[in-house]
DNA sequence: GTTTTATCGTAGCGATCGCTACGACATATG
DNA sequence: CATATGTCGTAGCGATCGCTACGATAAAAC
């Protein structure tokens, strides 16, 4: 057996930062033993990215990924397993990415309220940019698949439900706090805008403008819990 | 060639009423030349839209189609063309039926803001059905395809779109029959409920309960606007 | 009856799918 | 140097995809 996942989690790490050599730390980083990859494990992972953004899960093909990632189907099966692993790989860095706006929004903001709003007007923002693919890939990548891509589709849905659960952890805050009614029901209301974030990449996906969904955020904020 | 579509247009007709013979007609409703049918066309139609529905577009195959229908892959090509037309037929079939409650309560409700509501309220109830597949198939059918699916992709965007309008439409007979304000924009305020329905549909495929659903939409209708 | 028309079931087409065997090659280790 | 390790490109595996040729069969037209 091939131990590639070994270099696999290494690299998703590295996204974020440098795997920084401790001094004086027991683990020498020593370079592997055999030949190595005659390509940019990264840019390559970033170009697999886009194609399943773009095509989702099962209609992105390998073919489809190895012309863009400009290796052959080994090279991707060597560096990173086999698609569902490489679309997880994929996930997980647009998570850190391109997906992580509203994460930071929900932690940054002093109020809730500002919170959430600026996560939708982010979004906005974010799921019409023209340079790359309309929408979230978490919410679009993996909507109509066969059977076979189960363990895939299971991997979204938990990254959309822990997210929603952050939102409703938020509100609680917000609740706990003063700054909304009592009688607010946390849930209910992240599942409101957890609804609007997604039915705005639908939107986005369907060609809508920046303006427009700036429009529907503007809305949906009416329906904020007045004290 | 064969000419299939001439009964295939005939079978989606049927579904609304039976082709009545006209008294004294020219044209004779007299059995067609060869062997007929050796299945029920409309059943047949009905269980491949539940399996594009099911499915989606492309993830639904040949395979999985003849067999839920109990037919062969010429028979299916004979009585429906192919793939796609089995599809444009079955999306036709779901929007005459199972997707036509929209439609209706615009057109029957007395005031806007009913409408929407009356819309949105059953939606939340047809899309958690535990009889037929979650979501909207308009919405969900065909979110994620290849290249060879656009036509497919484009007859769904166009569905959407309309609808969408027809709701613009609605409420701006709202703001000139003066129950909504002079300065409400008809096509953002439909914007904004097409975006809770399309999100409603993606929570319903990932498991939404019907009275969470419910929930959104009285958040939702915090953001009609007041006099 | 014969002829014509059209669907039937069997069987399989060419294309593409995800994936890999295999020998050549490039690097670290001894 | 020789050896071990692991990626390289070539070429193609078995499976499934959407779809269809073909002879048999069932109905209407004659």
């Amino acid at each position: 057996m091939k131990k590639t996942n070994e270099t696999s989690e290494a690299g998703s790490v590295g996204l974020v930062e440098a795997p920084e050599p401790q001094a004086g730390a027991t683990k020498a980083p020593r370079k592997p033993r055999g030949r190595p990859l005659s390509f940019d494990r990264d840019a390559a992972l970033e170009t697999a990215m886009h194609v399943f953004w773009e095509r989702g899960y099962e209609a992105a093909s390998i073919s489809d990924l190895t012309s863009a990632m400009g290796i052959t189907p080994p090279s991707l099966y060597t560096a990173f397993g086999d698609k569902e692993q490489l679309f997880l790989e994929a996930i997980e860095r647009y998570a850190l990415g391109y997906g992580s706006a509203g994460a930071r929004a929900l932690v940054e903001e002093p109020t809730a309220r500002g919170a959430i709003e600026r996560w939708l007007m982010e979004a906005a923002n974010e799921l019409t940019q023209p340079c790359h693919p309309k929408g979230c890939m978490v919410v679009m990548a993996a909507t109509n698949c066969s059977a076979a891509a189960e363990r895939v589709q299971d991997a979204l849905l938990l990254r959309r439900t822990e997210a929603i659960a952050n939102v409703g952890r938020r509100i609680q805050g917000g609740i706990d706090g003063g700054e909304l009614p009592a009688d607010t029901h946390a849930k209910d209301l992240a599942n409101f805008y957890a609804t609007i974030y997604q039915g705005m990449s639908m939107q986005a996906k369907d060609g809508a403008t920046h303006e427009s969904l700036m429009a529907t955020v503007r809305t949906a904020m009416r329906s904020w819990p007045r004290m």
